[in-house]
DNA sequence: CTTTGGATTGTCT
DNA sequence: GACAATCCAAAGA
């Protein structure tokens, strides 16, 4: 990996469909204040994709995914959860659904009430709750503080398979993971 | 190990 | 008024 990854890396990086990005962002290392790890389990969402929060255009909820590219995109879930994202293309984003925890480990276990390294940011919204995401944070560039992100600069090795949680589109396998990790969310399965 | 149902609130129809 | 890019605890296999 690069020993820094600039602002104009990550634009040239993130103005591209989110399905190139979802896959290209496994194995880069992701911070908020110094807590995170490396990214194990991403899902793409594009413009014309009827499980995208784009799909129906834009609307004050959703707006950080028709901004600029290499921002954040973040909503809450449910009533309860916040779910991180990275925009990439106008319309198309990343969410960023598990992270294989590498630092500020204490700090994420006191938030999250729980040790277990393999639950502590396993699905997106976790994730939000050991790193500190909250609504604070929608919109904001990935180049500047409180986050850091650095690119694997790598291939690794990926499995992928349907999206999680969603009604429309399920069939599409826009859900990418690290092949054999044991950080992710949701076991994929095995390759036929 | 897998399955099931409840919590809870902003957003859109 | 319905529904959602989820999580957790409880119960069953």
């Amino acid at each position: 990996m690069t020993p820094e990854t600039t602002p104009a890396d990550l634009v040239a990086f993130f103005d591209r469909s989110a399905v190139e990005v979802g896959r290209d962002l496994i194995g880069a290392t992701f911070c908020v204040d110094g807590v995170g790890g490396i990214v194990v389990e991403t899902e793409a969402y594009e413009p014309d994709d009827p499980a995208s929060h784009s799909f129906r255009g834009e609307t004050p909820r959703n707006r950080a995914m028709f901004g600029p590219p290499a921002q954040t995109y973040v909503y809450r879930s449910y009533g309860i959860h916040w779910c991180l994202n990275f925009v990439c293309r106008p319309g198309s984003a990343v969410l960023i659904r598990a992270l294989q925890p590498t630092m500020g480990l204490e700090t994420m276990i006191a938030r999250r009430g729980l040790a277990d390294p393999r639950r502590l940011c396993a699905g997106p919204g976790r994730l939000c709750e050991a790193l500190g995401i909250d609504l604070s944070h929608d919109g904001r560039p990935l180049s500047t503080n409180p986050f850091a992100l650095a690119l694997s600069g790598l291939p690794q090795p990926l499995v992928s398979g349907p999206r999680i949680g969603i009604s429309r589109a399920v069939d599409l396998p826009w859900r990418f993971g690290l092949a054999g990790s044991r950080y992710v969310s949701k076991t994929f399965r095995q390759p036929a």
